[in-house]
DNA sequence: TGGATTTAGT
């Protein structure tokens, strides 16, 4: 439906409003317009799910009296973005139930919430839709999406696949792809990706930065830390945020180096929060200084006390102490004062669906089966020489309890459920919000060997993979992948730009860091073309092509 | 004509 000049210039009124968040004025055209067609709908419902106000956006929706695939994008992205994935999901299956076909944009957010809820089956199903619909040449969107999604979904192999063999790349292509590597702890993997990045002219942004040094921290790299970390600073300009801080402050904690951890929060530009903080103390925690735990603990609470972070850190740690009650009156105090905490869910995927518990629910229709499933478990697992590990649950309860309330951990029972309803030898995948606790992890470890399944579970930070009952760190294929992916890459660039004289390694990478933050240092490396390369990059010339290079160099 | 899109994480 075409609309006349006044009401496109409504309709284009009504778009920016929404685009800004002045939605009361958007609603005032809106309702003035004598004819809408689906472009104003979707503007106005675009601009109440930008804002989080979803069920008035869904209201709308559902008013509207006609939807083309862009009203049902808007939708679908309006609950991803607000991190309800299964509602999206669950709104692209509606629009499929109306014969509405997909485009790009609707499969990149299904995507995403594929990724968020580990949703496996669904992301290969849209992956083939994908080819069927739109050929083997993969958009920079979709195949980041698809990327994305599968080294989420626990197949870093398929996700290198998909990186390997897309056409063209962004940044969020290659930041995706390093948030992969980071999930799975590959430094090294890492590293030549950042490498690669670089020689093929892009810049790394704050979230590449992110991945990067969150794979050095599973990988215990300290030095690459340490100096990366700077680079980002000094090479690139980018001041590095909270997130970037707890990183670094978890590479050095890990690794023992409490002092220096400490050192670091203290020259901090900016306020250091709980998460920095709490990677310290996770490092005071392995390394056994209770008292630097509990002090810094004690101190945060003073200065913030409306952050529910600070309080369940507090409350660690005087349970590390042994200090229950100091931990129960933390505890009690959070609740006194009405600080919310992020509830603890684990969700698995069976044929398409997504099922979520949390501790103890009790909320699945099969309940039941369920929980004989986790007493029989219990069972198992004592019989294989299993010993509770009780030192996770807070409070001061009695041992008994202790076990009880483990034992109904939610990723407990997404594996009981798991071991039910998915056939055996397949394996099981279980996502977690949180990170998984010591006790489950090792249970999870006896029961891959008890039950003779492979189970992956993806925590808040990064994946397990136990097979046999052993933890495995690294998968086989997907090193030989990387090695194959790094050669490529290689080769290629190093053909087509005559960069390099010989494969990079640590040292070099490390080398023209140092040269390129300080200019006169005298390096044991002559500086490489790349050197040179790098700094005509970064001095603003980001798209340098090898002819500028070239042209350096004669 | 116009309205929808992904990496991290607040």
């Amino acid at each position: 439906m075409g609309l006349g000049a006044d009401q496109f210039l409504q309709s284009s009124l009504i778009h920016m409003y929404s685009s800004f968040g002045g939605m009361g004025s958007a609603k005032v055209l809106f309702d003035e317009m004598p004819e809408r067609n689906v472009v104003v709908w979707t503007a106005l419902v675009n601009g109440y799910s930008k804002l989080g106000e979803l069920e008035m956006a869904r209201r709308l929706f559902d008013e509207m009296p006609e939807k083309d695939v862009i009203a049902w994008s808007a939708m679908v992205s309006g609950y991803v973005q607000e991190e309800r994935f299964k509602e999206g999901l669950s709104i692209f299956n509606e629009m499929q139930v109306e014969g509405v076909t997909a485009n790009e944009s609707v499969l990149v957010s299904v995507l995403s919430a594929c990724s968020h809820l580990g949703a496996l089956d669904l992301g290969r199903w849209v992956h083939l839709y994908v080819e069927r619909r739109f050929g083997h040449e993969l958009s920079v969107n979709l195949g980041t999406a698809l990327v994305d999604m599968y080294a989420k979904c626990g197949v870093l192999s398929a996700s290198l696949q998909v990186f390997q063999g897309l056409p063209c790349k962004n940044v969020l292509s290659w930041n995706a792809m390093m948030g992969g590597f980071a999930l799975y702890g590959h430094g090294r993997g890492a590293l030549g990706l950042f490498s690669n990045m670089l020689r093929m002219g892009l810049r790394p942004d704050e979230v590449t930065f992110l991945g990067l040094l969150g794979a050095f921290s599973h990988g215990g790299m300290v030095n690459e830390g340490r100096i990366y970390f700077e680079g980002m600073t000094k090479i690139f300009s980018i001041s590095p945020r909270l997130q970037h801080y707890a990183c670094m402050v978890d590479i050095l904690a890990r690794a023992g180096l409490l002092e220096e951890a400490t050192e670091l929060i203290q020259s901090m530009p900016i306020e250091p929060d709980a998460c920095v903080w709490g990677a310290l103390v996770a490092g005071c925690r392995v390394h056994g200084n209770v008292a630097l735990g509990t002090s810094i603990g004690e101190k945060l609470l003073e200065f913030e006390p409306g952050c529910a972070g600070r309080y369940v850190l507090l409350s660690n740690i005087y349970a590390l102490a042994g200090r229950w009650d100091d931990a129960r009156h933390v505890r009690v105090l959070m609740k006194e004062k009405g600080v919310d905490t992020r509830p603890g869910w684990s969700s698995i995927e069976v044929d398409g669906l997504v099922h979520e518990f949390v501790v103890g629910d009790k909320r699945h229709p099969y309940t039941g089966e369920i929980y004989r499933k986790l007493e029989e478990m219990g069972m198992r697992l004592a019989m294989a020489g299993y010993n509770v590990d009780t030192k996770n649950v807070l409070y001061d309860m009695d041992e008994e309890d202790k076990e009880v309330q483990l034992s109904y951990h939610s990723e407990k029972l997404a594996i009981a459920f798991g071991l039910i309803f998915t056939d055996s030898g397949t394996p099981i995948r279980v996502v977690k919000n949180l990170r998984v606790c010591s006790d489950c992890h090792l249970a999870t470890k006896m029961l891959s060997k008890i039950y003779a399944r492979e189970i992956i579970v993806r925590d808040s930070k990064r994946f397990h993979h136990f097979t046999d009952g052993q933890e495995r760190r690294e998968s086989p294929s997907v090193i030989r992948q990387l090695a194959t992916l790094m050669e490529g890459l290689k080769k290629g660039v190093t053909h087509q730009m005559d960069l390099h004289d010989g494969p990079p390694n640590e040292t070099i990478h490390a080398s023209v860091f140092h040269s390129l933050a300080d200019p006169t240092s005298n390096l044991n490396v002559p500086p490489s073309l790349e050197t040179v390369w790098m700094r005509l990059s970064f001095d603003g010339v980001c798209s340098c092509s090898a002819s500028n290079v070239r042209a350096e160099k004669g």
